[in-house]
DNA sequence: AGACGGGTGCGGCAAATTGCCCCTTCGTAT
DNA sequence: ATACGAAGGGGCAATTTGCCGCACCCGTCT
């Protein structure tokens, strides 16, 4: 499997998650560093992209990697995944695509999954204003490693009322952490 | 262009919108009916489906439609898109995916859209609380046609609540409606 | 060491927002 | 006609927000 993600501590925590799975992991944090990395392979069974990797987007190796690789699974993995990002991905031969709070379980579940994929899950209409909110509030604390101040800047909100509103919910956020739900 | 929607109205009214742009439509409110329709076509450029067809889903016109019209262009449109059903939609061959407060312009743009979609577009993270919030009250307001009552119910907040949210906010939303902005 | 910048909790308080009850007007089904 | 559901809006009490301030912890620069 090829991984490509820039943030370092994820990049190494997903690498070393996935080859206790048994995956051999090679993983890179740049397009460029991964095209070159792409050409030194001669087997690929999977590749994690990140689609915001600084300037770059991890779209753009979709194709060179199934133009070599014509049975790798591709996945994409971000932070804010928006329905035309996943639709451009997918056409562009993605197999699946993640948002980032994703656990292993979530990524090796959509490794697997086959196109076959005949789960019309049918979401419709899940509307409930407050769980949409609160979704959010964890994505964007997400992307921030749990920084409040700058997760509260960035969703527009005072950070006193960020804190309070954490405060009112557990949270569960055992996210990508470490796939150990095991212990307390 | 095969149209295939079971809101009665919204059906009608994209019908003849798109007619006068040209399009010959057929229309049509059920997968079942749909499939019936499609074997009497001799060609077919386009269609139009909706998800949420009661207990169908447009999912499943999907590949019979490309397995007698390869060059069709399968356009979704979804009162709630959702990341997983979109990259399934795409999987199955659609061309791309739409959430309902759309547009005749965004249909439009979303039928023309070659593969070639470049646009990487990165929305990176737009996300501002507020503005999230409001894009999911416009979108469940256009679910329920409008009705505030039944929005607010399904939103899990006071009607009253919504009532005077909405009011704050001119609020754009000449969605689908007429293509006519001109008029008042 | 001491100053500084930034982050985290938390108390308090005025102001804004929400939830709720009530009332009126409408269009429509009974 | 009467009942019912929905929209608008008037109050009002209960929350929630926004905005201080304060204490404290941590790296870093002087």
């Amino acid at each position: 499997m090829l991984i490509i993600e820039d943030d370092d501590a994820l990049r190494d925590q997903l690498q070393r998650a996935l080859g206790s799975r048994g995956w051999l992991c090679h993983a890179e944090n740049s397009v460029a560093s991964g095209l070159t990395r792409l050409a030194t392979l001669s087997q690929l069974d999977a590749a994690l992209l990140d689609l915001n990797l600084g300037a770059d987007n991890g779209l753009a190796l979709i194709e060179p990697i199934l133009a070599r690789f014509p049975r790798c699974r591709v996945l994409i993995l971000t932070g804010y995944g928006s329905i035309p990002s996943a639709v451009a991905a997918t056409r562009r031969g993605a197999h699946n695509y993640l948002t980032k709070p994703a656990s292993l379980a979530d990524i090796l579940a959509a490794l697997d999954q086959d196109t076959a994929q005949q789960t019309p899950d049918l979401p419709d209409a899940p509307p409930s204003l407050e769980r949409l909110e609160w979704e959010h509030i964890q994505r964007v604390l997400d992307e921030h490693e749990g920084n409040i101040s700058a997760a509260a800047r960035v969703l527009g909100i005072h950070r006193r009322t960020l804190q309070r509103r954490l405060k009112k919910r557990p949270s569960p956020s055992d996210y990508a952490r470490d796939r150990n739900p095991a212990s307390s």
